[in-house]
RNA sequence: GACUCCGUGGCGAACUGGGAACGCUCGUGUCUGCAAAACACGUAUGAGUCGGUUCGAUUCCGACCGGAGUCUCCA
């Protein structure tokens, strides 16, 4: 009997057993990119940690329909109203149309993705791909009393929907607090209250970004295209909203009034926050200066790096930390996860050599267990809350079993062949399905394989005839070339790194 | 100021009301022509500080100290 799925709901403030609205289907909404300037490694982690979300959920034996959007239009550079739209501005700088900037960006935001080995989400659906049925969410919350218009532009009325409903429970904000920490409107304002925020945004004469609507030429408001496009896909209610924890308020929050406005139902049943990429301790932040960005990481040209990280040594890293942690990036601590990331990639390699074989010696029950128990653990710990340093943890522990039987310190014939057959696919599973890492390959189709062999085939030859200097002139110039020689019982094998 | 969260070995990082995982590092041993790898063993008598609850707390509660995040665009 395998443990259920547990998943710390933010809106909830505690870890709740998953119950999918319908059964066997889940529906999952995970907040892309605004595409104005290139993914760095914050970004990216959150949606590594989603992908495993999304993996696990695929092994659990769920359909899940996978919702990420592009937010292309509406992002705005700051809450005035004079804001301008944040791809907007960069089309100005770039002297771009602002779609070729929105390509650009995604395109980038695609090749990390794929990079980093993302499974791509079953629809990617864009803003500006959905400005019609925008329009219709502001008309019906404009009916429902919830916005008002103001000068072409149409506002969320915070205070008239709090009388009706709860505002802030996502965020834990009191409105009071809240607009006790804004400054007063000055009386240049839209805005009937400092809380109020925009659904739809006249377009001054400038602004190139623009479509018809029934309240003249503009653009729509930031939150709007999350509530739109996950109701148009997903449905008025779906399972998992997944995001940054810095998009829980006002963002989140904001999704969440717009939808109870709409069409009276919390749109969401589990939330899920990332927590923030560190640098030094302190956050990393497009507006902040301290990004590090994934072409740095893999080059090693960065302030902070010794040496450049391939893209799987960062996924490793990244997922031996829980997501609901804060994660500070150090030389250090990426040396000491590479390290381990190739450990656990050798096992995988040597599980994969391994073959089973009986010598009718007899099965050791105590080791028969101990294996399937380890195997049981993976979806234990995975099942606590995606819990994947702790799924790491046991993946070496499995590691040392494997090892131990390719050195023969356990003989392979202690355990049944279900046994052996089950620990290859659960360890396989759960390090290529579930963790979805994969070896790194040098990509020049087999060429090296087939070089170092015969290179290692020499050094052989000279080892048999007791030619220690000549094969320790080979071993040493391969490791100069970072390939690991290593001389085992079944012969010699080699690793790069 | 308000609201969250965090503070664990040399480093990174989990879990837990009753033996402090796992990875890196370091040490010893087995193996090896030697080395590496692999395996075995060892490495925090202690979990920011001070109180409280408890038979018992790193884990629960309170205070304090230190750090971070959100409250404005951000994954």
């Amino acid at each position: 009997m395998k443990s259920q799925l547990k998943i710390y709901n933010t809106l909830a403030r505690e870890k709740q057993v998953f119950e999918p609205l319908v059964p066997g289907h889940v529906g999952f909404y995970v907040c892309g990119p605004t595409v104005y300037s290139d993914v760095h490694l914050g970004n990216c982690r959150t949606f590594i940690c989603f992908d495993v979300v999304h993996r696990y959920l695929v092994k659990l034996g769920y359909k899940v329909r996978y919702v990420r959007n592009i937010t292309d239009v509406g992002h705005l550079v700051d809450d005035q109203d004079d804001g301008e739209d944040k791809i907007a501005k960069k089309a100005k700088v770039m002297e771009l149309e602002p779609m070729e900037v929105v390509q650009h960006y995604t395109n980038g935001f695609h090749e990390m993705m794929e990079i980093f080995n993302c499974n791509k989400p079953n629809i990617e659906p864009s803003a500006t791909g959905h400005i019609i049925e925008q329009i219709e969410m502001v008309q019906q919350i404009l009916d429902k009393g919830f916005a008002y218009e103001s000068n072409g532009s149409v506002y969320f009325d915070v205070k008239k929907f709090s009388e009706s409903y709860p505002y802030g429970e996502l965020s834990g904000r009191v409105l009071d607090d809240l607009r006790s920490g804004t400054r007063e409107l000055d009386g240049q304002s839209e805005k009937r209250d400092s809380l109020d925020f925009a659904i739809w945004k006249a377009a001054s004469d400038e602004h190139i970004m623009r479509w018809n609507s029934p309240w003249g030429e503009g653009f729509p408001g930031w939150h709007l295209e999350c509530s739109v496009m996950s109701q148009k896909y997903l449905g008025e209610t779906f399972d998992i909203h997944g995001g940054g924890m810095d998009l829980k308020f006002p963002h989140h929050e904001c999704e969440i009034a717009q939808s109870v406005a709409s069409y009276g139902t919390s749109p969401v049943r589990y939330w899920m926050h990332t927590n923030m990429v560190t640098v030094n301790g302190e956050k990393m932040g497009k507006s902040n200066g301290n990004s590090i960005m994934p072409a740095e990481l893999f080059s090693g040209d960065h302030p902070l790096l010794t040496k450049g990280y391939s893209p799987m040594a960062l996924r490793f890293f990244i997922l031996q930390s829980h997501y609901s942690s804060n994660f500070d990036i150090s030389n250090d601590a990426l040396q000491a996860s590479e390290k381990g990331y190739q450990r656990l990639m050798n096992s995988y390699k040597v599980l994969h050599e391994l073959e089973y074989a009986s010598n009718g010696s007899g099965i050791d029950a105590a080791e028969e267990k101990e294996i399937q128990d380890l195997c049981e653990k993976c979806y234990d710990r995975m099942n606590d809350d995606f819990n994947t340093a702790e799924t790491i943890a046991v993946l070496f522990d499995m590691s040392k079993k494997i090892n131990s039987f390719k050195e023969k310190h356990i003989p392979i014939s202690s355990i049944s062949e279900d046994t052996f057959q089950l620990l290859k696919a659960t360890f396989t599973e759960f390090v290529r399905d579930v963790l979805g890492l994969k070896e790194e390959t040098t990509g020049d189709n087999g060429l090296t394989d087939e070089l170092i062999g015969f290179i290692l085939e020499m050094r052989n030859a000279s080892r048999e005839r007791k030619d220690w200097a000549t094969s320790d002139q080979i071993r040493d110039k391969l490791t100069e070339l970072k390939i690991q020689v290593k001389d085992g019982k079944e012969g010699v094998s080699w690793t790069v790194g």
